[in-house]
DNA sequence: TTCCAATTTGACCAACCGGTCAAAACAACG
DNA sequence: CGTTGTTTTGACCGGTTGGTCAAATTGGAA
């Protein structure tokens, strides 16, 4: 041994003991909450390790950089990201599983706001660091679900839709409300908005979708 | 005189001079680069002084801050960025109206994508500097609107249809293809995503909009 | 040309930031 | 108790960043 090495993450390593883990989750908590409020560059180790409630070089004891903290967030969430898309059941009833599509998603910009904000604040500054994945596992899984999508569509089980679109209608009218939340709070000065959004987004998409004119 | 002294903003400034307007808008023009790309915090004055092409005591010999640029930015753009909603005619056809609404933002988000990212940045991040033009401006004209749009519907010229939901659903939708433009483009793998959008934006929206089942 | 104000710049500064390091504190076990 | 490995920390470092300042340069009117 080398006297220093903190965890490691590649190679043998077996236990990786539990306080080791509760450590991490309470950084990458940490990290979840100050990335997404102010960016990679506008987050500093030491607000992160203050809300983490550690010294600076403690975090960097567990996490060897900024960057690691952040790579561990992001790869760690695509998945999770994703999971309502693939959800998404090809031998169910095409409007009814677009509109439980947008459900899910309504709820996770609900429930899990900071992640979305984690991802359009990474996107929207060009998405330096999660570019090959939204090139790979991303693209990939949506030209999966397009080719069902366009199914129904010939099948006329679907008013005709180009399927990217509607994905991307999707994600932006359901992200809205996480991303901007604040500016949607200013204008309603009302407290939750996600009710009145469910109702909306539900009349929307089945108005758009539901086939026969 | 006070010997230093630049151009100053309030009381009695009758002339500045033409090249000190052009230094500004230079300055404003690389500023509105480096801010939408790095949010705020992220931008540094000494790239947005090269990208104007001076030298960073210069840059504040014009603008005596970093801050003084972003405000003169954001508050010099909100306007320009509400343009369109002011335009819409309570005395046009409530549909066609709407429609052409959608146009005009998508063509902002076309034409001046840089403008749409960097309002996403600020508001992303908490809007910590236009929350007031939020709660101000952009929600009495939000009522306005929202009091034709009721009318509209009332005259069962327009689906029913709630309008502050209504109004987030064209501020996301065609803001998204700025905001998220890498990802768009990383999913289609196309070159330009507005046609398609366009086409699709129109239909979504009348589908939605038009009254009668 | 001369003079004065407007403009531009190199040198500099203090604060901040990501990261290092050696030593201290602690835990586990015999 | 002593030993050994893990965890924690204070002090520190080099680079960056927003901003200052005095001096130099330029532009223009008389």
């Amino acid at each position: 041994m080398t006297g220093k090495s903190a965890p490691d993450q590649k190679g043998a390593t077996p236990p990786l003991t539990r306080i080791q883990r509760a450590k991490r989750e309470v950084i990458l908590e940490a990290g979840l909450t100050v990335f997404s409020e102010a960016g990679f560059r506008g987050a500093t180790l030491d607000r992160i390790a203050t809300e983490a409630g550690l010294s600076k070089p403690n975090l960097l004891y567990y996490y060897p950089s900024k960057e690691a903290i952040y790579d561990a967030l992001l790869t760690g969430m695509l998945e999770t990201w994703l999971d309502p898309l693939r959800a998404l059941d090809p031998k169910g009833d095409p409007v009814e599983e677009i509109l439980a599509y947008v459900r899910r998603k309504l709820q996770m910009s609900r429930d899990f706001p900071r992640e979305s904000r984690l991802f359009a604040n990474e996107i929207v500054q060009g998405a330096p660091r999660i570019m090959r994945a939204l090139e790979g596992d991303l693209r990939t899984l949506v030209a999966q679900v397009a080719e069902v999508i366009k199914g129904w569509v010939a099948q006329g089980r679907l008013a005709p839709v180009d399927p990217h679109h509607l994905l991307f209608s999707v994600w932006a009218l359901t992200q809205h409300y996480a991303d901007f939340d604040v500016q949607v709070r200013a204008v309603l000065n009302a407290d939750d908005p996600f009710d009145g959004a469910e109702q909306h987004l539900d009349h929307l998409f089945r108005r758009m979708l539901t086939p026969g004119a």
